[in-house]
RNA sequence: GGAGAGAUGGCCGAGUGGUCGAAGGCACACCUUUGCUAAAGGUGCAGACCCCAAAAGGGUCUCGAGGGUUCGAAUCCCUCUCUCUCCGCCA
């Protein structure tokens, strides 16, 4: 949510981004609601400023005298007044809150034109995607992947995109999970472990409810929401409070199995375990002080990057340009590793900054020490990282001639030997 | 799952229909005074929103959440959520 001050004040800021990210929204209907919002609620508050001060003349005459009679009788008509003003403002604040919620995050300055994810610009690339293996296949096509990664039976006990994974893709797949989320405690971020149900209440702050309420499971008769990401419930860990300064910056990580129902995808995205619908990652979450908010996405970035690079994956850095960018993002990076054997790009993480447009629908604050008045955080998130894929690509990547899949040295002392098979 | 009790400001806690955004205490900040590692006194100290060019100032809302009764609700009624105690069940 922006800042309703900002579309008042400077209302061509907010056009822009509006153009920048290439959304079609009326911005003169919103201002428009906006003004008659604030007229109403001049009026009504003149209303109920009448009913105090009679209520205060009336705490000091006697009870029943024929004064304090005359005083009720005439209140009663301010009071149907007020109730018939507030139904109809209730109504319009309603509308009110939808037409902020419509308004997107402000792109930063740097993020670059354009409106399709091929006009993303290449921030870098690292490895060489033309170096790996000449054995390289898409990973489904590999002999033997069905023994470790079982489509048809997690297909019979839960559905399509729930995949059983066994023996060494069990074993390689918890052994990512565990290298990660050592080497971000390593690099300062303190491990969470959340809860993977969140109500409603905490997917609307992070944005998920009302637009993508499709894309969660949901559960019945509690209606919680088994989480998409991690960053759900980190983010709401705060939400609503007012944190110390000195705290600034938090930075936490947390593994959970997201669940996505990924309601519309189809192709070549969802071939093997390019798209499932119950996946593992580890998110990285910073609450920072927005004067830091774009040196700690670089940082964050980079210990996304760092863990590529132990693995030794060809990767490149995308920067989203504003059509791709995302509606509550100021900047993002997305992470894309190289898989030889589809001989595509797949992204494994996206790292953002999201200033102060999570933080004021959660109402995540720090107060100024200066001023004494809480202030927004910015928030920033990514993943460190996403598992099938990184699974996927060091399939692909190091395939043997002999059939087997030689493994990173980082990653030897987590999987216990050098080689995964797939007898 | 059953029975009962409760939810008030950063914390503790008073308040059962009117002058209560809320006594008192603690904590915190500043000031004064006295001075052997502290005491006493004073002042301030919740958040959000609106009006105002801005400052000053003014107004409204919030006592777990939502709804209701009433001229008027922290206080009465209903629903929900959460916490605690006991019983039951169970990794």
């Amino acid at each position: 949510m922006l800042d309703p001050k900002l579309l008042r004040e400077s209302p061509e800021l907010v056009r822009a981004a509006i153009a920048k990210k290439h959304l079609t929204i009326d911005l003169d209907a919103v201002t428009a609601i906006d003004s008659s919002w604030r007229a109403q609620l001049t009026e009504v508050e003149g209303l109920r400023s009448k009913q105090k001060a009679a209520n205060n003349e009336m705490a000091a005459l006697k009870k029943g005298s024929p004064e304090f009679m005359a005083k009720v009788q005439e209140m009663k008509a301010v009071s149907a007044e007020v109730k018939a003003k507030e139904e109809g403002f209730k109504a319009l604040e309603e509308q009110w809150h939808a037409a902020m919620l419509s308004l997107p995050n402000l792109p930063h300055a740097s993020v670059p034109d354009g409106r399709t994810p091929e006009e993303n610009r290449v921030h870098a690339t690292h490895g060489d995607p033309t170096a790996t293996s000449t054995c390289a296949q898409p990973h489904w096509e590999i002999a033997g992947f069905e023994r470790l990664v079982d489509f048809p039976r997690g297909a019979k006990v839960t559905g399509a995109g729930f995949p059983f994974l066994i023996g060494d893709g069990a074993k390689l797949s918890r052994s990512l999970l565990q290298f990660f989320l050592d080497e971000d405690v390593k690099a300062g971020y303190t491990e969470v472990s959340p809860p993977i149900f969140v109500n409603a209440a905490s997917a609307t702050a992070t944005g998920q409810l009302p637009d993508k309420e499709g894309q969660m499971y949901e559960t019945t008769p509690d209606r919680l929401y088994a989480v998409p990401t991690a960053e759900v419930p980190l983010t709401n860990f705060y939400r609503d409070e007012i944190l110390d300064e000195a705290v600034l910056p938090v930075c936490r990580c947390a593994y959970t199995p997201c669940f996505r129902r990924e309601a519309g995808s189809y192709g070549k995205d969802v071939r093997g375990l390019n798209r499932v619908h119950q996946f593992d990652k580890v998110e990285l979450l910073k609450w920072v002080h927005p004067s830091s908010s774009y040196e700690e996405l670089e940082k964050l970035r980079a210990d996304a990057e760092r863990l590529l690079q132990k693995l030794e994956l060809p990767y490149r850095v995308l920067l989203m340009c504003g059509g791709d960018l995302g509606f509550a993002q100021s900047k993002k990076y997305d992470l894309e590793v190289w898989a030889a054997g589809q001989k595509r790009w797949l992204e494994v993480s996206s790292c953002s900054n999201f200033e102060s447009f999570q933080a004021r629908r959660a109402q995540i604050r720090f107060r100024n020490p200066e001023s004494g008045k809480p202030e927004l955080v910015h928030t920033l998130n990514g993943s460190g990282l996403a598992v099938p894929r990184v699974f996927a690509a060091l399939l692909e990547n190091n395939l043997q001639a002999d059939g087997r899949v030689k493994l990173p040295a980082a990653l030897v002392p987590y999987f216990g030997k050098e080689y995964l098979s797939f007898q």
